[in-house]
DNA sequence: CTGAAAGCGCTTACAG
DNA sequence: CTGAAAGCGCTTACAG
């Protein structure tokens, strides 16, 4: 059943612990010794046993990623920058579907980390109490809850994108924000910018919520002029009824600003907001390698979303 | 670090074996001893480390999963479906974003299995020599490279789709496949099916290839009858066109019948194809489960997508 | 620079 | 029905 450091030992003509030495990259060995190494694993394509590896060890190279909802194309594409950027140092990615199960995971695999996104503060409450480090991306909790979380600043790119908006003659903001329905009083910061904007331009725009299509079109369909520019929570939700206004008669851009978020479904003349992703799996990578190598981890500064207009 | 079983059953008052029985569901033990066992592993919060229990066993309970493109919402949603599908017989799920990883990792994590989806006939061709038994999904290779593929069946779906355009008056079908691009020799089903309908209603219908956006765009322009009919590779590439017709004048689907494929964009007006991920993930669910259990395994008939007209 | 021994935390035969 | 012993494949001290 497989090839064995103690065949490769055999093979090689040394102990089985200088074999060892060996793949873990020890230096003291002697070069000869390392090479008839090298030639016995490449003979008997030798890969290491990572489960025996990570028992003796007591921590393996996997990390346990935490997601909410995969099929949304943004979190698949953080979880493919994260599975390659980690993979260059040999981590491999088990994905969860939900946080108990992933700080379970972590704790039976003897995981790296745990990389948990987008968890709100009432869940992650008690993650620190896990024997594995935890990383956060966009989780909205108090600082002291999680030791590295890296956020987005979306501040200067609603600024930006509802000047421009503000600029091409809109004034009837409106945010259309499916998420509201389930959870009405979540803290968005991407409302909390359109909020600051419109309130730092109260005497020429202002904004109304959304969390249902039907309201927000019958509001359209009543009185074309009521809104004229409309953010939506993500990519996904702006394609949802850019057909439908177009539909309507309604020129997007030119009748009413059509601003999605996260840049995953690029439509003609849809604004967007990017983020860049393989950044923050290089932060991530960054974290996990300091956690396994005992460094103490520094706070990371949020990364700026950028405007696509 | 960690509590063991060893804690459990001294605090239980039992030996290490009688102790690992009960997490193994082993019927013989004593009622008494079960429970004291299971107190003492809830007291402890005891769960087991699932890299010891997976080299004792020479198999543990990873799946290796391999995917092109996790940021593409068909495969993020299929990724997301075989997590929580697998999930429930207790199977953690590791991604995978190379071939070679994916079987490379299957045996260094002794994998009960490894999915690998939408993998090419040339790819495939060793992967049958792996220790670790491997599930094929939508994999174009011929029956004897794969144990088990499970494949869609798109002939349903597209005659029924063409039928429909046909009926609405439509006859000049165009093909917009940016794959085509990367893979020139492509051979997809999708286009097969295309084509066989074609051919057998040739008197009223015809079919032209697309790779680029620009050269079907500027058909369009040159001649709006050119094309009334859109048929794209999945509803990404279909967003990603209608904007762009729709700014041209076009009324989908009055003017131009536009035909995405996957179901992951809903948009007004656009058709699309549907695929019952969740039929697939228990297929593959039941296949590992197989496995584990030393059965053989039978092939699996292929799924019908459904037209979403 | 190298290796024999002990150990990581579990399971698998094998006795009883 | 239960447990002592051996083993899964590696690494970590510890001697030399």
């Amino acid at each position: 059943m497989g090839v064995t450091l103690k065949d490769i030992a055999r093979e090689a003509g040394v102990s089985i612990v200088t074999a060892s030495r060996v793949f873990n990259g020890v230096k003291s060995v002697r070069p000869a010794f390392r090479r008839k190494v090298m030639n016995a694993a490449k003979r008997f394509s030798y890969s290491p046993n990572l489960l025996a590896r990570g028992l003796s060890k007591s921590r393996s190279k996997i990390v346990a990623l935490y997601l909410r909802e995969l099929g949304n194309p943004f979190f698949g594409r953080l979880a493919s920058a994260l599975c390659s950027e980690l993979a260059r140092k040999s981590y491999d990615l088990v994905i969860c579907d939900s946080l108990g199960k992933t700080l379970g995971l972590s704790r039976a695999l003897s995981c790296a980390c745990s990389v948990l996104v987008s968890v709100g503060d009432e869940e992650i409450v008690d993650c620190l109490s896990s024997d594995s480090p935890t990383l956060g991306i966009f989780c909205s909790v108090p600082e002291n809850k999680l030791p590295v979380n890296i956020e987005l600043d979306f501040s200067e790119a609603y600024w930006e994108i509802c000047g421009a908006a503000l600029k091409d003659g809109k004034r009837s903001f409106a945010a259309f924000f499916p998420i509201l329905k389930q959870y009405p009083n979540l803290e968005s910061s991407k409302l909390a910018h359109l909020n600051n904007f419109v309130a730092a331009h109260a005497d020429r725009a202002d904004l109304q919520y959304f969390s249902s299509e039907n309201e927000l079109l019958d509001k359209i369909a009543a009185d074309s002029k009521s809104v004229d520019a409309v953010f939506c929570e993500n990519d996904l939700s702006a394609a949802q009824i850019y057909g439908k206004l177009v539909r309507a008669g309604i020129r997007i851009p030119e009748d009413i600003v059509l601003v999605g978020c996260d840049a995953t479904v690029p439509m003609e003349g849809l604004w967007s907001i990017g983020i860049d992703l393989d950044w923050i799996a290089s932060k991530v990578l960054n974290c996990v390698e300091k956690i396994s190598a005992g460094e103490a981890l520094k706070k990371i500064a949020p990364l700026k979303a950028k405007p696509i207009i």
